[in-house]
DNA sequence: CGCACGATGCTCT
DNA sequence: GAGCATCGTGCGC
Protein backbone atom coordinates (compact mmCIF):
# COMPACT_ATOMS: atom_id res chain seq x y z
CA UNK A 1 0.00 0.00 0.00
CA UNK A 2 1.16 3.48 -1.18
CA UNK A 3 0.39 6.39 0.90
CA UNK A 4 -0.47 9.42 -1.71
CA UNK A 5 1.30 13.06 -1.62
CA UNK A 6 -1.00 15.77 -0.13
CA UNK A 7 -2.60 17.66 -2.11
CA UNK A 8 -1.35 21.53 -2.34
CA UNK A 9 -4.86 22.49 -0.73
CA UNK A 10 -3.43 20.54 2.68
CA UNK A 11 -0.59 24.19 2.50
CA UNK A 12 -2.04 26.14 0.71
CA UNK A 13 -5.69 26.49 2.80
CA UNK A 14 -4.90 26.92 6.55
CA UNK A 15 -2.93 29.64 8.19
CA UNK A 16 1.16 28.82 8.91
CA UNK A 17 -0.20 27.66 12.50
CA UNK A 18 -2.64 25.42 11.84
CA UNK A 19 -0.08 24.29 9.46
CA UNK A 20 2.27 23.53 11.94
CA UNK A 21 -0.13 21.83 13.86
CA UNK A 22 -1.62 19.73 10.90
CA UNK A 23 1.36 18.38 9.73
CA UNK A 24 2.08 16.84 13.46
CA UNK A 25 1.38 12.77 12.40
CA UNK A 26 1.86 13.37 8.55
CA UNK A 27 4.93 11.25 6.42
CA UNK A 28 7.73 13.10 5.19
CA UNK A 29 9.18 10.98 2.32
CA UNK A 30 12.29 10.88 0.39
CA UNK A 31 11.89 8.81 -2.51
CA UNK A 32 14.18 8.17 -5.41
CA UNK A 33 14.93 5.52 -7.87
CA UNK A 34 18.05 4.19 -4.66
CA UNK A 35 16.35 5.20 -2.35
CA UNK A 36 13.18 5.79 0.19
CA UNK A 37 13.16 6.87 3.47
CA UNK A 38 10.50 8.47 5.65
CA UNK A 39 9.65 9.40 9.13
CA UNK A 40 6.42 10.67 10.95
CA UNK A 41 6.46 14.13 11.77
CA UNK A 42 6.47 14.53 15.59
CA UNK A 43 7.78 18.00 16.01
CA UNK A 44 6.81 21.62 14.20
CA UNK A 45 7.63 25.19 14.74
CA UNK A 46 5.83 28.06 13.06
CA UNK A 47 7.81 31.15 11.95
CA UNK A 48 5.61 34.11 10.65
CA UNK A 49 6.37 37.21 8.44
CA UNK A 50 5.70 39.24 11.26
CA UNK A 51 8.16 37.70 13.64
CA UNK A 52 11.28 38.68 14.35
CA UNK A 53 12.67 35.14 14.77
CA UNK A 54 11.56 34.38 10.95
CA UNK A 55 14.14 34.16 7.93
CA UNK A 56 12.19 36.33 5.80
CA UNK A 57 11.16 38.99 8.54
CA UNK A 58 13.33 41.91 6.68
CA UNK A 59 13.15 41.38 2.95
CA UNK A 60 13.70 39.16 0.06
CA UNK A 61 17.09 37.59 -0.07
CA UNK A 62 19.24 34.75 -2.42
CA UNK A 63 19.10 32.95 1.26
CA UNK A 64 15.21 33.07 1.91
CA UNK A 65 13.82 33.37 -2.10
CA UNK A 66 12.26 29.96 -1.50
CA UNK A 67 10.14 31.40 1.36
CA UNK A 68 8.17 33.50 -0.60
CA UNK A 69 7.17 31.28 -2.91
CA UNK A 70 3.31 29.42 -3.04
CA UNK A 71 2.15 27.39 -0.27
CA UNK A 72 3.99 23.77 -0.48
CA UNK A 73 7.53 24.96 -1.50
CA UNK A 74 10.43 23.38 -0.15
CA UNK A 75 12.90 25.79 2.24
CA UNK A 76 16.42 24.43 2.86
CA UNK A 77 19.08 26.60 4.33
CA UNK A 78 22.18 26.04 6.19
CA UNK A 79 23.07 27.07 9.97
CA UNK A 80 26.35 27.02 12.01
CA UNK A 81 28.34 26.30 8.78
CA UNK A 82 27.43 22.84 9.06
CA UNK A 83 23.92 21.53 9.17
CA UNK A 84 21.14 21.58 7.09
CA UNK A 85 17.30 22.13 8.26
CA UNK A 86 13.95 22.22 6.46
CA UNK A 87 10.61 23.75 6.15
CA UNK A 88 7.39 23.54 4.66
CA UNK A 89 6.60 26.93 3.07
CA UNK A 90 2.99 28.08 3.84
CA UNK A 91 0.58 31.18 3.22
CA UNK A 92 0.56 32.55 -0.06
CA UNK A 93 3.45 33.75 -2.97
CA UNK A 94 4.82 36.93 -1.98
CA UNK A 95 4.53 36.72 2.14
CA UNK A 96 6.98 34.52 3.81
CA UNK A 97 5.97 31.92 5.88
CA UNK A 98 6.75 28.55 6.75
CA UNK A 99 6.93 25.50 9.31
CA UNK A 100 10.39 24.35 10.61
CA UNK A 101 10.56 20.63 10.87
CA UNK A 102 12.17 19.47 14.07
CA UNK A 103 11.44 15.77 14.58
CA UNK A 104 10.37 12.66 12.83
CA UNK A 105 10.11 9.63 13.92
CA UNK A 106 12.01 6.97 11.60
CA UNK A 107 9.40 4.72 9.41
CA UNK A 108 10.44 3.33 6.24
CA UNK A 109 14.06 2.75 4.95
CA UNK A 110 15.75 3.24 8.68
CA UNK A 111 18.95 1.25 7.50
CA UNK A 112 19.68 3.59 5.17
CA UNK A 113 19.03 6.46 7.85
CA UNK A 114 21.58 4.22 10.12
CA UNK A 115 24.10 4.64 7.37
CA UNK A 116 23.88 8.71 6.93
CA UNK A 117 23.84 9.37 10.49
CA UNK A 118 26.37 6.90 11.49
CA UNK A 119 24.45 5.71 14.50
CA UNK A 120 22.13 2.63 15.16
CA UNK A 121 20.67 4.37 17.97
CA UNK A 122 17.04 4.77 16.77
CA UNK A 123 16.31 7.69 18.97
CA UNK A 124 19.27 9.74 17.22
CA UNK A 125 18.68 8.95 14.00
CA UNK A 126 16.14 11.81 13.24
CA UNK A 127 15.08 13.26 16.30
CA UNK A 128 16.48 17.25 15.52
CA UNK A 129 16.20 19.73 12.61
CA UNK A 130 18.92 18.86 11.39
CA UNK A 131 19.23 15.42 12.06
CA UNK A 132 16.04 14.41 9.87
CA UNK A 133 17.94 16.48 6.99
CA UNK A 134 20.95 14.54 7.03
CA UNK A 135 18.57 11.20 8.00
CA UNK A 136 16.60 11.41 4.45
CA UNK A 137 19.17 12.57 2.13
CA UNK A 138 18.29 15.92 1.89
CA UNK A 139 20.05 18.34 -0.10
CA UNK A 140 19.99 22.24 -0.04
CA UNK A 141 20.99 22.08 -4.33
CA UNK A 142 18.49 19.47 -5.10
CA UNK A 143 15.31 19.96 -2.50
CA UNK A 144 15.17 23.65 -1.68
CA UNK A 145 12.35 25.69 -4.15
CA UNK A 146 11.30 22.14 -4.70
CA UNK A 147 7.42 21.49 -4.41
CA UNK A 148 5.93 19.11 -2.33
CA UNK A 149 3.30 17.75 -5.19
CA UNK A 150 6.88 17.01 -7.65
CA UNK A 151 9.60 15.53 -7.03
CA UNK A 152 11.74 13.08 -4.67
CA UNK A 153 10.57 14.84 -1.01
CA UNK A 154 6.98 14.53 -0.40
CA UNK A 155 4.47 14.68 2.65
CA UNK A 156 1.77 11.79 3.00
CA UNK A 157 -1.07 11.84 5.51
CA UNK A 158 -1.72 11.67 8.98
CA UNK A 159 -0.58 8.12 10.19
CA UNK A 160 -1.72 8.96 13.82
CA UNK A 161 -5.20 8.56 14.31
CA UNK A 162 -4.89 10.36 18.25
CA UNK A 163 -2.76 11.89 19.77
CA UNK A 164 -2.22 14.90 22.62
CA UNK A 165 -0.39 17.85 21.32
CA UNK A 166 1.96 20.24 23.31
CA UNK A 167 2.66 24.05 22.68
CA UNK A 168 5.55 25.55 23.96
CA UNK A 169 8.21 27.77 23.02
CA UNK A 170 10.29 27.50 20.06
CA UNK A 171 13.87 26.01 20.38
CA UNK A 172 17.38 27.63 19.87
CA UNK A 173 16.33 31.42 18.79
CA UNK A 174 16.97 34.78 20.85
CA UNK A 175 14.34 36.89 18.86
CA UNK A 176 10.78 36.41 19.01
CA UNK A 177 11.65 33.63 22.06
CA UNK A 178 8.41 34.01 24.00
CA UNK A 179 5.76 33.11 21.18
CA UNK A 180 4.38 29.41 21.44
CA UNK A 181 4.91 28.83 17.64
CA UNK A 182 6.21 24.80 18.48
CA UNK A 183 4.28 21.78 18.39
CA UNK A 184 5.08 18.39 19.20
CA UNK A 185 3.09 14.65 19.48
CA UNK A 186 3.13 14.47 23.66
CA UNK A 187 5.48 11.35 25.15
CA UNK A 188 6.68 10.62 21.40
CA UNK A 189 10.19 9.26 22.15
CA UNK A 190 11.34 11.60 18.53
CA UNK A 191 10.57 14.74 19.47
CA UNK A 192 13.91 16.60 19.87
CA UNK A 193 13.38 17.98 23.72
CA UNK A 194 9.93 17.91 25.89
C1' DC B 1 22.81 12.56 34.08
C1' DG B 2 23.17 17.73 32.66
C1' DC B 3 25.55 21.63 31.02
C1' DA B 4 29.10 24.18 28.37
C1' DC B 5 31.48 24.80 24.44
C1' DG B 6 33.77 24.37 19.92
C1' DA B 7 33.21 23.32 15.04
C1' DT B 8 32.52 25.84 10.71
C1' DG B 9 30.95 28.76 6.74
C1' DC B 10 27.60 31.55 4.77
C1' DT B 11 24.54 35.66 5.01
C1' DC B 12 23.46 40.03 6.10
C1' DT B 13 24.96 44.41 8.52
C1' DG C 1 32.56 41.42 11.53
C1' DA C 2 28.72 39.35 14.07
C1' DG C 3 25.50 36.09 14.43
C1' DC C 4 23.26 31.92 13.45
C1' DA C 5 15.71 27.92 13.64
C1' DT C 6 22.48 22.69 15.63
C1' DC C 7 25.06 18.73 17.09
C1' DG C 8 28.32 15.97 19.45
C1' DT C 9 31.77 15.63 22.85
C1' DG C 10 33.82 16.15 27.21
C1' DC C 11 33.71 17.18 31.78
C1' DG C 12 31.77 17.56 36.42
C1' DC C 13 28.39 15.94 39.63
Amino acid sequence: MVAERLPLSFFSDVDTITLAQQLLGCVLVHQTPEDHTSGVIVETEAYLTNDPACHAYRRKTTRNAAMFGPAGTVYVYQIYGMHYCVNIVSNNEGIGEAVLIRALEPKEGIEQMQRRRQTTDLRQLSSGPAKLVKALGISLPIHNGSTLTEGSLFITPSVLSQFQMVTTTRIGITQGADLPYRFYVKDNAFVSKQ
